[in-house]
DNA sequence: TGTACATCAGTGAACGCGCGTTCACTGATGTAC
DNA sequence: TGTACATCAGTGAACGCGCGTTCACTGATGTAC
């Protein structure tokens, strides 16, 4: 009975769905096989464990979505503009993509440490040379990188973890209430 | 061999610490028993099962913690005294407290939607009452105070979480420099 | 073209380990008289 | 004061369930000749 299309994609949307709603540690590959319409033992052909699988799909789509935002951070318009384009592409991304997008987020901080990413895909790493960058060219006071890019990130984020848990429904125009708010709060606007 | 001091207390401690550093689900009943010097079996004479012993002690400690934070968010103050205020306790006790309050910060999200909090000591909703207010009273920019507080407390708790995972340590200037920047975020500086 | 064989995604039953939980028992402490 | 009893925190061995994982097997597809 094998289908036309593998089974391994519908494996791995269903992992990322599930991973995204319950937590890895809560989700069976029990639920997995079931969501994805496939048997426990089918996961097996494509990855050596579950934790295995669960690392794959996280490094993956954080590698994906760093690509793309990359070269927004990186580009050689002035510092508000970049601000305002990254933070517009995240929440097009987390909008577009809703559960690989709390997959990345709400799983970061679930595996042991020695599972690294290298500073292009860590967000922290990507975060921190863009302010330091900022800093370097002036549009923003000098001061701690890391710090600034904590609280850049932390205000970018927060906002889309309140929607994850229902709190809060963002609009195109809260976007912009946002970029407003982090321009603000860099000192650049 | 009864000890002088009760083991309750010895559990507890053991748990949050626990719970702070490996998570929820990651950490057994035999990690706990063994850090507090205790069996598995001691934890059934206080607390039903495991999930009732970490939602009675997430709840007690949010609870402590919000009934030292309320005053300073409801004082007569204005508004950036207030703020500044705030977040001069919140970095406080995380440095007096680092697990417990890791504890509060890390596993909120991981309690099922039945177990609710009451409305004043749930940090979402003292943060949108408190931006609420400032809004009302003029000493921010009218907004939506469900985003406004979602801003500020994802900028305040970030630092906290980079320095939970090592990246970033916070010392008495950082603090000030987070205060002014989420008085920069607000528009009231 | 047909035949023989290799490959591999997928199955489904079975396994064993680790987990949360239970329970009969212990021993110290408090209390009534 | 001493004695008998109730209470209860804590013990430690045992239990059973659910989990991740394994494995012999199936059947479809590709390939060599």
């Amino acid at each position: 009975m094998a289908r036309p299309v593998s089974k391994k994609r519908a494996i791995e949307a269903a992992a990322i769905k599930l991973f995204a709603r319950k937590g890895l540690a809560a989700t069976t590959l029990k639920d997995i096989a079931r969501e994805a319409g496939a048997t426990e033992g089918a996961l097996y052909r494509h990855y050596q464990s579950k934790d295995d699988m669960a690392w794959q799909l996280f490094s993956e789509e954080l590698k994906a979505f760093a690509e793309l935002l990359s070269p927004l951070l990186e580009s050689s318009q002035p510092f508000p503009v970049r601000l305002a384009a990254a933070i517009r592409f995240i929440y097009d991304y987390f909008r577009g993509q809703p559960d690989v997008f709390a997959f990345i987020l709400l799983t970061q901080h679930n595996f042991p440490g020695q599972k690294l990413l290298d500073e292009f895909t860590n967000p922290n790493d990507m975060a921190i040379r863009f302010m330091r960058r900022a800093m370097e060219e002036g549009a923003v006071a000098a001061g701690d990188p890391v710090l600034q890019s904590a609280l850049i990130m932390g205000a970018v984020l927060q906002p889309l973890v309140m929607q994850r848990y229902g709190r809060l429904v963002v609009c195109e125009t809260m976007v912009e209430e946002v970029v407003t708010a982090c321009l603000r709060l860099t000192g650049a606007a």
